[in-house]
DNA sequence: CTACATTTAAACATTT
DNA sequence: TAAATGTTTAAATGTA
């Protein structure tokens, strides 16, 4: 099969310095000859191409929202600085770029949820949560430079609670098969703090996993029993008997106390995650918290398992190649991006499904192409995409 | 290399 | 009694 041939005699989207920039590849190629040949034996039309096909798609539908997201920030910022509104470019309709994207049916609410809630004075540098340095909004809570994740009652409002907390990638999570980059005890915390009430049933702390992450309707075995671990271990959650039983709540101080100590002496958590009090938690910022909460993890993160199940598939390539980008976009130091290669990335929903296969019954599962990207397990090569590949995906 | 943080696994103990 | 919940211990692994 041959896949576009050389129109113009040397150039292609795909090559480049003499690389394949087919993602996740970079196959070194002596000539454009050599590319062309590359690409047709190497990324022919098979299961794994159209999948890696689609996930690119998901990945460029995630980058027009951002960047809408972007413009529609500059937008309120000149407005608010008294500049001329500089042409209104961009559609008005920001969000809907999303439904243009081809992509199957997934993604049916993605934009209703995180709309840049407007400028909240993007100016003076609103520091809400002044007291709690590092309490940024978790889930890529990169926006949200005010209402810190405290005060935070249901805010149904919007498709879902924790919207303004997820914000940015909310959807992104909730449909897509990706690894959250935050460790159990973040995750749990979060959970708890978008109740209503501040408090939840080991069961609903499980339901807001599922309901929030698509990577966590699988395997449930597995990350419930960390779950419970993490509230058990952790002194920051605390058990409150109850009348009808017992619900989990956090210890605020003591989550930061674990959370400042993690971080004492150089602590990139904690410049990162001021940020967003500085005002300039944005979309961009967003990013950057998925670069950067990631990177936390980096630090710390690891663990048996996903490692080995790890060097699979192009999802790691893919998110590699999303994660990269994101980074890029928002940091400016070059310092560590090199690293920005949590390993979670890596960790493929385990290619071995242990129990509660595809159990996509949880509410609605739109289905991610992602996963069904993934949903080629066996496809057999997986080491061609391993770790080392990943990283230097960044680069 | 050591100290730590985090994830997984698992064995048990308690409750429901 | 079985399923849920909680506690603990330990191994693996990555980072400071």
């Amino acid at each position: 099969i041959k896949v576009h041939h050389e129109e113009n005699g040397g150039s292609h989207p795909l090559y480049g310095h003499g690389v394949c920039k087919w993602p996740g590849c970079e196959s070194i190629c002596e000539d454009f000859g050599q590319f062309l040949k590359h690409l047709n034996n190497e990324h022919a039309l098979d299961d794994r191409s159209t999948a890696q096909c689609r996930v690119q798609m998901q990945v460029v539908q995630q980058l027009e929202i951002q960047l809408s997201k972007e413009r529609e920030r500059l937008q309120a910022m000149m407005t608010h600085l008294h500049m001329q509104p500089s042409e209104p470019k961009s559609s008005p309709k920001p969000l809907n770029l999303v439904s243009s994207v081809t992509m199957s049916k997934n993604l049916p609410s993605t934009s209703p949820t995180n709309l840049p809630q407007t400028p909240t004075t993007p100016t003076a540098p609103i520091t809400p949560m002044a007291a709690m340095p590092q309490v940024p909004s978790v889930l890529g809570g990169a926006n949200v430079p005010s209402m810190g994740a405290m005060r935070r009652r249901h805010s149904d409002k919007y498709s879902m609670p924790l919207s303004s907390e997820i914000a940015p990638n909310y959807e992104f999570y909730k449909n897509a098969d990706v690894r959250p980059p935050f460790t159990y005890a973040t995750l749990i915390r979060q959970a708890i703090m978008d109740s209503s009430d501040m408090q939840l049933t080991l069961n609903e702390i499980y339901s807001w996993f599922t309901r929030t992450f698509a990577y966590f309707r699988r395997n449930a075995a597995t990350w419930k029993n960390a779950v419970r671990h993490n509230l058990s271990l952790h002194k920051c959650f605390v058990r409150v008997e109850n009348v009808k039983g017992a619900v989990w709540t956090v210890d605020e101080v003591e989550y930061q106390k674990r959370r400042s100590q993690k971080i004492t002496g150089y602590d990139p958590s904690l410049v990162k995650n001021l940020p967003s009090s500085l005002g300039y938690g944005s979309p961009l910022n967003a990013s950057l918290q998925v670069g950067t909460q990631a990177d936390d993890h980096l630090n710390s993160r690891s663990g048996g398992g996903p490692t080995r199940l790890a060097k699979n598939n192009m999802l790691a390539c893919w998110i590699m190649h999303v994660a990269a980008l994101l980074v890029f976009t928002g940091k400016k130091e070059g310092k560590k991006e090199g690293k920005c290669v949590p390993m979670w990335l890596c960790h493929r929903p385990p290619v071995h499904v242990k129990e509660e296969p595809p159990n996509m019954d949880d509410d609605d599962c739109p289905m991610s192409l992602v996963t069904t990207a993934n949903h080629s397990p066996e496809l057999d090569d997986d080491r061609e995409l391993e770790e080392g590949n990943l990283s230097e995906d960044l680069e």
